[in-house]
DNA sequence: AATGAATGAGTCTTCATTCAT
DNA sequence: AATGAATGAAGACTCATTCAT
């Protein structure tokens, strides 16, 4: 506890200003009109420290969907832990327990996600470094992994029926971020908020299919 | 057939001629690396006669995905017609022909399909006019009331099992740009393009619900 | 009164179609703002039409300044054969002759006299012709000797005192055109106006100086 | 004397150099010709720089009149203290010295005094600030002020005859921009300076009137 | 004479990024 | 490590003017 973690803490602590406030300008004014002028004033830092910390104003955007990416991984984990301590008891629970991590994350940080979105998008608005793209596909390979590994099991413990769990896996993804986009921007025009139920609506077809 | 009309067809052949040349630099770039100016050279036109027919840089990249829309208007008509004349036997076939359809529509444009999910995303990449967001809007509702007739026409023709068909279409619709997203977003890294197989498992979901 | 004058009358009809659009545009507006093409749309003739009779934008404007410095030479040769017919019976008469000549103009065409002084600012906003300067020198020329011609007449004839009628009529018109600017700039600050007030009390002046 | 003085002595520093070259282009090539990339070349300094300093191409040129505005607040208020110290001891004295004040600005600042009557003209070539507006016209009432007051105590003194001070102020300036409006307009024309002559036959009428 | 589609030179302005202190 | 003044490349957009019809 000597003065080099306090400095470290400090300086974890600058990152995490700069983070929430990138994240607040970000999602205020939209990418576009974003300045680091402003985030630099929101963070009470200078610009200079900013570029101490992050490369480029499009690696401060990107790196703001880690969060998410890295709680998901987490609760995954937890949910695996779950099923392998024989805690759930049907298939409906295992199906149930896959549509409440992922809401959790969209409850838990919907900017992160909409940020994953922007990023699966390709490049027309960025331009990512090698090292971006790696840590990012590297997380999210390995959450995709762990996906897999859980219905795999579930499989194995005969509490879903025998499934493609890559397949599985990537549909139920592209489900989620298909209907937060669609629903979202619905919201935007009808006020009218049709995220949760359009994405329970989806999980009913993948219980019946492999839970009953 | 005098002067006029051929003045006529001119300009729409000049419009075209620039979205095309748009389309091809827009996607060869990236949006924020095409230029008005490259565009231009590419339409062979001035730049000036481009803001003549488009007012931003912006809508002419959001009017991009209109073609794709209005395909996408026609051919869902043209299965409704189908279904409505008895030509379809049995659910599995409505089921597919709908995947057909939205495939087909992929196949069709798919940098359309791309900017319709940008367009998507809200506006942190763009400042798009009430204007260009109510044609948008005008458009996807049509598309969006279509396909939920045809599914009730299908259910009350007991093809189909009874649905709530508001949510069965969003959930397609998410399915489907979701996959696409994630999809060519993996296919950029590994080069395997999974695209219509997923797409096609997401529809086996469909099926074994509503069909059997 | 053959097909010819009946084409004269038409063009000269035109030409002051698009002097009173252009007039009201360059006013409402400003002339920064003012478009060719909102003229043309005002004057309900196409741009082209507009080129046709004016070499260009600012030749456009700067004439408007024109009928305003005619219709002065008019109005003081008028004034002169008064004079010169004995109808005036003292100094004090003359100066409020030239007065009411004066303010006569500003109230015939405001926006003319706005011009004027635009012109007098020299190009820092223009590009003028020499053919312009030429027809705008010839004629302040012509007005500023019959003004010159009147005030020595009133000298010879008594009822001014000894005066050099160069200087005064450079001082009369400088005050003039500088009240007009003050006190339009103080009206739009305070909307009250002191112009003809001002005026008058300038006048004051001269009559006390130069009438009794 | 630290780091921070040296600092803000280079930015004003900066600042006067921005503006004198400003001046420089604006006057030798007009404001419609002037550049911001000339400007910035001529005070060697980066466009951005500008841009850091003064937030628009009008502001910029507007701002120039500032210093001869402060400095004929500056001037009259020295003459006050004359004034008000008894040092001048005849009408004659008066006049002659709030002519020298006038005269002296324009000596001081002849661009300043072009750029306050392009202002006078209202906003036809350019678009101001609330801001920028705001600046001027304080300092104009304020200079407005003391003149009056300057007036008023010469006529308490009995230097002066009694007199409207609100008018004779408003008259006299008018008269000032309005000679050198169109003594220069003619300067350029016959290359004959009569400024200065003009200025003081027109003093003449006021001593005359004011002072005898 | 009248049109109006097409032109493209011309410039302001923005803002991510750097670097001397 | 932190600053923030300075940079300057980059590009969208305007609009007076032309000219084929």
């Amino acid at each position: 506890m000597g003065t080099k973690s306090r400095r470290l803490r400090e300086k974890e602590n600058r990152i995490n200003e700069i983070r929430a406030a990138a994240k607040k300008v970000f999602f205020e004014k939209g990418y576009k009109h974003a300045t680091i002028d402003e985030i630099a004033a929101e963070a009470e830092v200078s610009k200079g420290t900013i570029y101490l910390y992050f490369k480029t104003k499009d690696e401060l955007y990107i790196y703001l969907m880690m969060p998410a990416l890295e709680e998901l991984g987490r609760r995954i984990l937890l949910f695996e832990e779950t099923l392998t301590k024989g805690n759930l008891h049907s298939g409906h629970e295992v199906v149930r327990g896959l549509l409440e991590v992922l809401w959790g994350i969209y409850e838990y940080d919907p900017e992160g996600i909409r940020i994953v979105q922007v990023f699966y998008q390709g490049e027309p608005f960025f331009d990512l470094s090698e090292e971006v793209l790696k840590v990012f596909n590297d997380r999210a390979k390995t959450n995709f992994e762990i996906c897999r590994r859980v219905i795999d099991k579930a499989v194995e413990m005969n509490l879903l029926r025998k499934v493609d769990s890559v397949k599985l896996v990537d549909m139920v993804w592209a489900m989620f971020i298909g209907i937060i986009q669609l629903e979202e921007a619905k919201l935007r025009v009808t006020k009218k908020n049709h995220i949760f139920s359009t994405y329970e609506f989806a999980f009913s077809f993948i219980d019946k299919c492999l839970a009953e």
